[in-house]
RNA sequence: GCCGGGAUGCCCGAGCGGCCAAAGGGAGCAGACUGUAAAUCUGCCGGCAAUUGCCUUCGGAGGUUCGAAUCCUUCUCCCGGCA
């Protein structure tokens, strides 16, 4: 039996790559971002928006979705796909996640959380999320991990790590669709010695994909860059990588430059319905008073439905005055300018000039910071 | 004209002798946010000085008191009721 989601490599600049990830709902180039649609939509973002942005695949979420609507429900409705009508790729979170945001309480056998819906308790195992995501019908799964926040002290990382390894072999083995991919993830907190040993015993599992989890939750830029290159060397180079979480610009760059594939994050909309937007020079807070008379676009080389037509006065009016529009325009130029970065590494990676670029990126970013764009 | 109620910081609104530069909202001004319990949260918000300090404020004027936004007198303006 052939993998149904496998990944290939069709360019190279250092460690930095560039491929193809093939999944049963088409090909995508990496190294690609997923925007963010915990309950099955990209907060005030369709999927026909999705298309124009030029997303290829987009992240749901196991354990609001298995709540509310409910999986069957969701099976019923043509999976993900038909139910949120969306026909490209879409990789769904086990939960891991609310083990970490939610506080439930975690024992060997799984997780019991209170529902943030209705306040029943809700148990979910390994095997569940498995079972759960086959259900929902996306491309690719992700197994039930074990997330805590940094620093968290070195006996709790390591037994978060090692459950989680523990996890990946029940999740393996609960796994029924030959159709649909299980991806792996890798524990450990910033500590290289645990971040190893979990990369290559859940390599050794053989999973077609790596999600790299446990980062962005409050360590260093030096020990994350740190961390994903040990783990980044641990995995076998044909599978993808996956960080799980990051989504800031020197963040997706750093990890591109040593080699991960895959991102999710929910920086450009919740940012965007914050009014934080995002910018090559820098980014800023689209309220501040000093655009109030501003007839500019929020980045005037932006090809986004928001800076096509629209000045940061009358941007900054819908958000003094809450409009929605404010938040869903916002949003798509946050999608937009992160799913540009990733085309423009891809172009950079593929032409060998990806050192360059993240040189340029970067600088640009810390000159502008503090001046007026 | 008479009887009753009321005037508080940009707005609304508590306070009813000291612990009041004065609760709480709102507005305004900044900031945070990374596998979304997040259109959320935090800070500042009279002036100056900037570890506990000073000055000017609670409709106007005057008074009582060691001390008043809080009590008294009076004026002005609002809002009810009766003429």
């Amino acid at each position: 039996m052939s993998e149904p989601v496998t990944w290939e490599e069709t360019g190279r600049q250092g460690n930095a790559r560039t491929g193809m990830l093939h999944t049963p709902h088409g090909t995508i180039p990496t190294p690609a971002f997923m925007p963010v649609g915990t309950r099955g939509t990209v907060r005030l973002v369709g999927a026909e928006d999705l298309e124009a942005l030029g997303a290829h695949i987009v992240l749901a979420n196991t354990y609001h979705l298995m709540l509310r609507p409910g999986s069957v429900v969701v099976a019923d409705l043509g999976e993900l796909h038909g139910f949120m009508g969306w026909s490209g790729p879409i990789l769904t979170d086990s939960g891991g996640f609310q083990v970490f945001s939610l506080d439930p309480h975690v024992a060997e056998d799984g997780v019991r959380f209170r529902s943030s819906y209705d306040g029943s308790e809700v148990h979910l195992t390994p095997e569940d999320a498995v079972g759960v995501q086959e259900e929902l019908g996306s491309d690719v799964a992700m197994m039930l991990d074990v997330l805590v926040g940094l620093p968290s002290p070195r006996s709790t990382v390591e037994a978060a790590m090692e459950r989680t390894l523990r996890w990946a072999e029940r999740a393996l083995a609960a796994k029924r669709r030959d159709d649909r991919a299980l991806f792996g993830i890798i524990q450990g907190g910033v500590d290289l010695e645990l971040r190893h040993r979990s990369a290559s015993e859940t390599a050794s599992l053989g999973f077609p994909g790596f999600g790299i989890g446990g980062l962005a939750v409050g360590e260093s830029a030096a020990e994350r860059n740190a961390t994903i290159a040990v783990v980044v060397d641990a995995l076998p180079a044909a599978a993808p990588r996956y960080v799980m979480g990051l989504g800031d610009t020197e963040g997706l760059l750093d990890a591109m430059a040593r080699g991960c594939d895959l991102f999710d994050c929910v920086i450009p909309t919740r940012l965007a319905r914050h009014g934080k937007v995002l910018h090559p020079d820098g980014d800023f807070s689209i309220k501040r008073a000093e655009w109030t008379g501003d007839d500019r676009p929020l980045d005037s080389d932006c090809p986004c439905a928001a800076c096509a037509r629209y000045s940061r006065g009358y941007l900054r009016h819908l958000f003094a005055t809450k409009e929605l529009l404010g938040l869903r325009l916002v949003s798509l130029h946050n999608l937009r300018y992160t799913l540009d970065l990733m085309a423009a590494a891809r172009f950079a990676i593929a032409g060998g000039t990806f050192d360059a670029f993240h040189e340029e990126r970067s600088s640009r970013r810390v000159a502008g910071r503090g001046t007026q764009q």
